[in-house]
DNA sequence: AATGCTAGGTTTAGTGCTAAACCTATAGCG
DNA sequence: CGCTATAGGTTTAGCACTAAACCTAGCATT
């Protein structure tokens, strides 16, 4: 309690990522809640429907799940007639089916209008910022082995203790 | 992935936002397990450190959990000797053990220097640019679910005691 | 061909969270 | 007082995800 001043920017940036994460993310949710639909299960079909063919494993990748949770997230959909699972070689290749599709080419559109609008608080520059400083945080957090510490931004790092 | 051209600025500062989420919640997580803890449990112990006293519902709103999930972290770290319950009234209220205390004086400065590490690809500058985007776009979050702003001056400042 | 290796997929045990029902002490009100 | 409503806490059923074991088809090497 008596340490706020001592709060660095990267502690407050951080609580504040994961609230607004948590709030879009539950808003998103309880949208998706209209078609049936949970968060991951969006992602599998967003993500299949814009890379047809995918193998579950690449899937599994892109959506920073287990190939486990992708299985049985597939298993579901499948049943429920929105994915095909075709085997090839000896991996699964995916696609949407016409329901699929269909539910595709709805849901994803009013996905992304709703994140347009709960991001309206920012103007379109500022986000543009946003999407940039996030953009370059990513990038960094990829490379955290990076042979060339060029940044002297690292005095961050070192300030503690 | 196919129609990145088309995507809005929103859509795509969602995407790298779960992104880096995803990305420092794991470290965040992997670096606790040194001291026994989950991302949950740390989160009750900074908190409960940081404002003593506090009750159990009241840091389940902070933590946006449940409180369902907070009756069940709480009998796990009274159990492990970290939290004491203390009844009064129909509440309970939440202290820091001697053993509590111990871990959260190592651990908080720890997983502070871990954040600071973690977003040390931005400058110091660009994190405070980051921290106020967020800063905004949450009020902005909150504004329309709520109808009630009374106090917009003390949520600027007093967030986290 | 026979052998072994490996990459992709599946299964399973276990964890963490939620929603919702439940319990109970207190506050409010007649 | 006594009765009800409710706020705080607990319990429980169930879902989502993970890690890790497991399975098996295809490939390479011999």
């Amino acid at each position: 309690m008596a340490r706020q001043g001592t709060r660095r920017p990267a502690v407050l940036a951080w609580l504040r990522l994961v609230r607004v994460w948590s709030h879009v993310n539950r808003a998103t949710q309880e949208r998706l809640r209209d078609w049936d639909l949970n968060v991951a299960q969006f992602d599998v079909l967003a993500h299949v429907g814009a890379a047809e063919g995918i193998s579950q494993q690449t899937l599994a990748d892109a959506l920073l799940v287990s190939k486990g949770n992708v299985c049985q997230l597939l298993n579901r959909m499948e049943r429920g007639g929105l994915i095909a699972r075709c085997p090839e070689g000896r991996t699964n290749c995916l696609y949407l089916t016409e329901a699929g599709r269909l539910l595709y080419e709805q849901v994803v559109p009013a996905h992304e209008c709703q994140l347009n609008a709960l991001l309206s608080p920012l103007s379109l520059q500022e986000q543009r910022m946003l999407l940039q400083l996030l953009h370059k945080l990513e990038r960094g957090l990829r490379a955290p082995a990076d042979p060339s510490p060029t940044h002297p931004s690292a005095s961050a790092v070192a300030q503690h203790e």
